[in-house]
DNA sequence: TTTAGTTGCTTAATCGTTTAAGCTGATTAT
DNA sequence: ATAATCAGCTTAAACGATTAAGCAACTAAA
């Protein structure tokens, strides 16, 4: 059976001094607080030979810090998102702290959940990729003084640190890009979401067109509701073709829709590009796996996830400071689901 | 400024009773513990209004236990991996835990480091995807008594508990529907690794192969270093295409192998099913996005997951009991990639 | 009238740390 | 000779909860 876990006292009474000394030796504060050379190495080897391993609980408790972030992403399922858990759980562990994950799903409620129950659990700060409807809990958040960062996601009438990618740019980057390769009837499939950066993947795609001679039309714009993608990207592609002048590219704003909408232009046996280009944002191997791999907007996951990091470190260090607020840009991946419009003699 | 969180002493002063009271009352015990109705229904209500929540670090510290378990995966990118992760974060909630996550990236050290760290932050248990090597650190646990359930992979050699797919019957299927399909020249792309699920997965092809009059040849069988898969993929299928009679087709042993071989695949201009029929183990998209989508097996994430959870619920309830052990049976679901091979007159 | 039992509450130890404050004896300064 | 300084240690409170044990006042039984 194992023996109970070494605690500073068990050390103490075997080198036959307080727990005190024991403390101040294995934090290393020997020379602060005067501790003699012999009994602190006595108590090193002691400490050694018992395996000690301080109780992280017990120093929470008394430091009121438990070097603990908590980490919540709107789908642990998405790549993108799984991705970013990587990148912030090593970069956390980099400078000592340990990450827990949740899952919103998305969902506000879940969301407030989670972020009770880490708070009961004393995490010491937050990085956040807010879901709908939640901009009420980054309020609380503030009003408690919970250091906290938003990543990916961002409220531009909240004054919040935040990390995020130029979304508007990134759309328009992309939308420009059809048009330049001879698209001209650009359609978007973008969730319903009043979410800002959806808002500025819309704004950049309609710029991009009204930018470059393009006059955007309203009808080529669908917004799908995020509890029913499949049926909406589908009624959407459906849509799209039975115009009078039919869509000949669709920019998918997120990855799920285009996973979606790829699977559906695949039923219908379409070709792409010939009958439909296809650009979209996300990342995944499934893009490059696609018959004509897919062209997508690639986001600087690596720098996301560690730039978070570093800002919440900062916020913890220096509660009151200013908020860091950042755009990273993406990059465009040009593949053969945008290529150069060959025009078809009619 | 956001005022100090509340406490057991705060609510206890303003009821101007003892924080024993308190403590009773907020925990449900006001009967057995003979507290006053009345008094009982000003600390509910004093409670209330003071946002009263516990901390957790406080009652781990006295209970010894945190309602928290940590969660060791060997790939947190592998969609699969994250799936699992996902439902086992659910279902532990649902149980009243909490998890930390972590990633081990198929190393061993970097397993050890997480188990350690978690350890000192005294999570309850363990829910683990072993990585190679690390049979050592499984030993380990059951020596300190930690509760833990192995998930996925298991160790033959070790009594403990375990939820897994029953690798070898998938592979077996897998390698005889492939048989039963009409190729003769089946080869297998696998990790160069000793534990015990990809020996299974190995010896269920090969059995898959003797057991349905198709002699099997050892060069069919290429195993890759996890280090290196991308060349070593590549150098694989070379070589299987080189023979002086070519494989006809590939069982690839996990979905990482699957993604570099169908990239490289894909390169040599080679048509699935008729150049090469493939079935792969793993699930994603990228399997169902492929112009030919992929024959796959599917395992039981929700199952696996929650009965691991299940399990290790078990275990803490009653830490002497007899391991549980559980294999579960993977469904091979079956699509272009492996159809009935077409005879080609030469 | 004593005894026993019940009700409603408080006291204080405990979990494993940290750390300000205090104590002792030796050395140095005046 | 006396005071001040210093090195090297110990004491004890604190973090926020839980809970066994005990105490006082009252009621009911003998």
């Amino acid at each position: 059976m194992s023996a109970k876990k070494t605690s500073l006292k068990d050390i103490a009474q075997r080198a036959g001094v307080s727990m005190a000394l024991v403390s101040y030796v294995l934090n290393g504060k020997e020379k602060e607080s005067r501790v003699g050379q012999e009994i602190a190495g006595k108590i090193k080897q002691i400490a050694e030979e018992l395996h000690y391993q301080p109780n992280h609980l017990a120093k929470s408790l008394r430091s009121g810090k438990t070097h603990t972030i908590g980490l919540i992403i709107a789908d642990i399922s998405n790549p993108f998102f799984a991705n970013i858990a990587r990148v912030v759980e090593d970069e956390a562990k980099r400078n000592g702290y340990t990450v827990i994950i949740g899952s919103s799903d998305e969902n506000a409620e879940k969301s407030r959940d989670l972020l009770n129950v880490l708070i009961n659990r004393q995490v010491d700060g937050f990085i956040i990729v807010s879901s709908e409807d939640s901009a009420e809990q980054v309020r609380d958040l503030q009003e408690k003084n919970i250091p906290f960062v938003l990543l990916d996601r961002y409220f531009p009438d909240i004054q919040t640190d935040f990390v995020s990618t130029d979304h508007y740019k990134a759309a328009f980057n992309a939308g420009a890009h059809l048009v330049k390769n001879g698209y001209r009837r650009i359609g978007m499939i973008a969730y319903d979401s009043q979410l800002f950066h959806m808002q500025e993947r819309i704004r950049g795609y309609v710029e991009a067109l009204t930018g470059n001679n393009v006059p955007f039309q309203k009808h080529w714009l669908k917004q799908i509701r995020i509890s029913t993608i499949e049926q909406g990207v589908k009624a959407a592609i459906d849509e799209m073709l039975a115009m009078e002048q039919p869509i000949d590219s669709i920019v998918f704003a997120t990855y799920s829709l285009a996973i979606s909408g790829l699977k559906y232009i695949n039923e219908l046996r379409l070709n792409v590009p010939t009958d439909l280009a296809i650009v979209s944002f996300g990342q995944a191997e499934a893009f490059d796996l696609y018959y004509c791999p897919i062209t997508y907007v690639k986001q600087p996951i690596g720098l996301l996830g560690k730039t978070a990091v570093e800002f919440l470190m900062k916020k913890l260090k220096h509660p009151q400071a200013e908020p860091s607020q950042i755009l990273m840009d993406a990059e465009l991946i040009i593949r053969d689901s945008s290529k150069t419009k060959q025009l078809v003699h009619t």
